[in-house]
RNA sequence: GGGCGGUUAGCUCAGUUGGGAGAGCGCCUGCCUUACAAGCAGGAGGUCGCUGGUUCGAGCCCGGCACCGCCCACCA
């Protein structure tokens, strides 16, 4: 007999049926007091993730959950145009047709780029929809909207009145291949095996030679001083002194800066300016001319002599044979290092100095500070705030200029006298000379410069529009820790700095999954599980459950137990169900209890709801999926449904029916925000079925049935004690019917050993004796805790009397 | 170099003001029980990383150590 749940087919329909009726659809006339939530939006080109599919099902948690309370919903859905992995993609397109960029051109490069999204970017919003994730999907909203794209503009012409916008020539990190600057948020670090050469640098004039060890004899030749500590006693004296600078035979000076590491090395260090963040520092502060001897494209450039045009490493071959000839080569030997990679390409990064547009940050820093010492915006785990607070507090200038074409043009028009104009839209004349000759800037925004205004742009912000006013502030933003600098407090300065109030009020950074062998998910390792595989095999609700259950940790390895624990549910759930569907009849459903074991299932399900509230409250995902998880097993099948069965073959018994039926659909209600399709579909089949189970309301609380709990307490334990040990337990009437209903004691083995029963017990009087006769226990100990000591210790008394211990 | 987190059953993980060590999976035993064998009833399995301390009492609080992971940082 087949009798398994299969959720192939059902989820599907449960998905376009939700849509279609407008169940996911947010009204701002609608009423109730808004909850709003912005999904973090996923990259256009991307694939649904284990991550994004764990993010969607607990937010998902939360908007269903409020829905089903009353609240005006809106989970506000769309794409990030993910500027510099769209280039990526597209870029390794051209690469594969033996062209690049820049023979395409840049308004051609745009057109393809929006011709192959179309084609193949968006796909993620159609696996949320199979995960069930209940989005407003009619309000999906991308960055690169022409509305969004004003917006945009707006907070850059913002920034530029309040005199945060500066461009400025400073060194940054290239990427060769992506040809563009990237941030420093964006470079990975990696190990690299290189080779530490010592190379001699003699004084001008001639008394001799410093020895400096370098990674990049190639940066030799755009060096512009040797640096020292000012304490080093080795090289006290030679401060002021001048240096050869091997190949090109430059005379620099020799400096004192504390930043040089004396252990490092020889202890001297050579300055490179245009090659190196710290050379650049250095260089800055003593005033020293910024040299580069390698260009964009990675070669050696016209400022390298005859090395110009060759790569990196050919320079190299002959730089050392120039300084093997005359002795400057000293040492060579392997060295393993740390070196940036882009985040995007996994090109070495190659630290440049170009022109970029910068955004001062202080002022703007300043009001997200406040916001999270005044716990105005709170964290979920709590410690990421002091994470957050730490980067903001030691924040630094913004580069928002990439050198790509895919994303926001920015809005600064050059004329040919140099003067730059920054507007919102074209302007017709430069603003400072009046030229009409003018060009606009080639350079995009950073991709985080447009998400950093995703809360409130997707709601027609800079317009004044009746989402705006109804929807924002958003409550929750749920996100992943690796974007908290990236994002989460970009989008708190923007907000606070555009709409004058911060974007959210709960933070919460989910786990990240890792595969389980504990590395990183990623399908170049061949470590990635797809949701979409997940939920083809095990369902949507099964995967959703599982997901929750992997949410409470800090990080944690993807486990298919969880998920299979979630099928386990639902195919639980849909054969209770079943039972009672099938012992109907007539009935209605209505709370009729008649007998002991019904009121119990009633507080149970009473309990739980409240243990939800608090749960969902404070977004205790897995802790809650798993008080669903007793409270369907433990409770409603194993005990009440158990209890209730033989009662089904009284004819004449309706209230028992009707009280299943009324314990089910609160059951279902509880489940829905977790297993919504299972849920609406076992709904649908109860009798008088008018309205979904998506938009029916929440249980009230239920005061009268808390009191029933306790009685029944002490039937489990008693019918616990029975199976241990065989020996029964005293019980008044009601007791000894749930009792025998429960635990049928002919299938429970006779021979149980009371000696056992009777050993514990008496360990566990003599525990709790020792702790009551302890003055300092009963003094110091809270009150309540003391007195359940006193109450097991009754009972434990009682239970090895009933046994004759 | 700075910061954060982790170490609990064979595996993946819970453990909320310090008070009887838990779940799921796996394993063992017995059951094709008229909702469910993707099930039911029972069972075995843990010096809670190591080490000091505080406490009447520590998985939980404090110190030290070991290993693992993550984030930040200008190591040439």
């Amino acid at each position: 007999m087949e009798t398994l749940y299969n959720p192939t087919g059902v989820e599907e329909r449960w998905q376009q049926t939700w849509e279609a009726e407008g169940g996911y659809r947010a009204d701002p006339e609608a009423s109730g007091e808004p909850f709003t939530i912005a999904l973090p939006p996923p990259n256009v080109t991307g694939n649904l993730h284990m991550g994004h599919a764990l993010n969607a099902s607990t937010q998902d948690v939360l908007v269903r959950w409020h829905r089903m309370r009353g609240f005006n919903v809106l989970w506000q859905p769309g794409y990030d145009h993910a500027s510099i992995s769209v280039h990526a993609v597209i870029e390794r397109q051209l690469m594969a047709e033996g062209t690049n960029r820049f023979e395409l051109g840049r308004k051609a490069f745009v057109e393809r780029t929006w011709r192959w999204l179309e084609e193949y970017g968006g796909i993620i919003m159609g696996q949320l929809r199979k995960l069930g994730a209940s989005l407003d999907y009619s309000r999906e909203r991308f960055t690169m909207d022409d509305a969004y794209i004003r917006a945009v503009y707006r907070f850059f012409v913002r920034l530029h009145e309040r005199g945060f916008v500066y461009r400025d020539n400073r060194i940054v990190n290239w990427c060769p291949g992506c040809h563009t600057s990237i941030s420093d948020l964006e470079v990975a670090y990696r190990d690299v095996d290189d080779a530490l050469t010592t190379v001699r640098y003699p004084f001008e004039d001639g008394s001799g030679s410093i020895s400096i060890a370098t990674v990049r004899p190639p940066t030799v030749l755009a060096d512009v001083a040797v640096a020292v500590h000012p304490e080093d006693e080795r090289y006290r004296g030679l401060v002021g002194k001048e240096a050869v600078v091997p190949y090109v035979e430059r005379r620099v000076p020799i400096i004192a800066d504390k930043r040089v590491d004396p252990e490092f090395g020889t202890g001297a260090l050579k300055v490179t300016p245009g090659h190196d963040a710290l050379d650049f520092e250095i260089g800055r502060d003593h005033g020293l001319p910024e040299l580069t001897v390698i260009g964009l494209d990675g070669l050696m450039n016209e400022h390298a002599g005859d090395l110009a045009g060759m790569t990196q490493q050919e320079a190299e071959e002959r730089i050392l044979a120039w300084l093997r000839e005359r002795g400057q080569l000293e040492q060579r030997e392997s060295y393993r290092h740390s070196v940036g990679h882009c985040d995007r390409s996994k090109d070495r990064i190659e630290p440049l100095i170009t022109e970029q547009w910068y955004v001062d940050m202080n002022e703007l820093a300043a009001p997200a500070i406040a916001a999270i010492r005044e716990r105005r915006v709170e964290f979920t785990p709590e410690n990421q705030a002091a994470v957050a607070l730490d980067w903001l507090e030691n924040i630094r200038p913004w580069n928002v200029s990439r050198q790509l074409w895919w994303g926001q043009r920015i809005p600064a028009w050059h004329c040919p006298d140099g003067h730059v104009t920054i507007d919102e839209t074209e302007p017709s004349a430069c603003a400072d000379c009046g030229s009409t000759e003018l060009r606009q800037d080639e350079d995009v925004f950073d991709t985080w410069f447009s998400s950093a205004l995703w809360p409130f742009a997707t709601l027609g912000w800079p317009e004044q529009t009746r989402e705006l006013e109804v929807y924002y502030p958003t409550d929750v933003l749920s996100t992943a820790r690796d974007i908290i600098f990236l994002w989460v407090v970009r989008m708190m300065m923007a907000g606070h700095e555009l709409t004058g109030e911060l974007p959210f009020h709960d933070v919460i950074i989910h786990s990240l999954v890792l595969a389980p062998d504990g590395r990183r998910m990623s399908k170049s390792l061949g470590t990635g599980t797809e949701p979409d595989d997940v939920i083809a095999q095990y369902g949507a609700d099964a995967t959703r459950y599982g997901l929750l259950k992997m949410s409470s940790t800090q990080d944690v390895r993807f486990s298919i137990g969880f998920i299979e624990e979630g099928r386990k549910l639902a195919n639980k759930l849909w054969n209770v169900s079943r039972l009672i569907l099938m012992n109907a009849g007539e009935a209605r459903p209505e709370v009729r209890p008649r007998d002991l074991e019904e009121r119990w299932i009633l507080a149970r399900l009473e309990a739980t709801r409240e243990q939800l509230e608090v749960h969902w409250g404070r977004f205790e995902f897995a802790a809650g999926a798993n008080a669903l998880y007793r409270l369907t097993f433990d409770d409603f099948c194993d005990w009440y449904a158990e209890a209730i069965k033989p009662r089904f073959q009284e004819d004449g018994d309706t209230d028992v029916r009707s009280t299943a039926l009324a314990g089910l659909e609160r059951l279902l209600k509880l489940l829905h925000p977790v297993m919504p399709h299972v849920t609406e579909e076992i709904w649908s089949q109860l009798p008088d079925r008018d309205s979904r189970l998506i938009v029916a309301p929440w249980p009230e609380p239920d005061e009268g049935s808390a009191a029933d709990l306790h009685a029944l307490d002490h039937v489990q334990e008693a019918a616990a004690l029975f199976r241990r040990s065989g020996v029964t337990v005293e019980l008044d009437g009601h007791e000894r019917r749930i009792f025998d209903a429960v635990v049928r004691p002919e299938r429970v083995r006779a021979d149980g050993d009371a000696a056992v029963e009777i050993e514990r017990l008496r360990k566990e009087i003599a525990r709790a004796e020792g702790m009551l006769a302890n003055e300092r226990f009963v003094e110091r100990a809270p009150e309540d805790v003391v007195e359940a000591e006193r109450e097991k210790l009754a009972r434990y008394r009682r239970e090895l009397e009933a046994l004759g211990g």
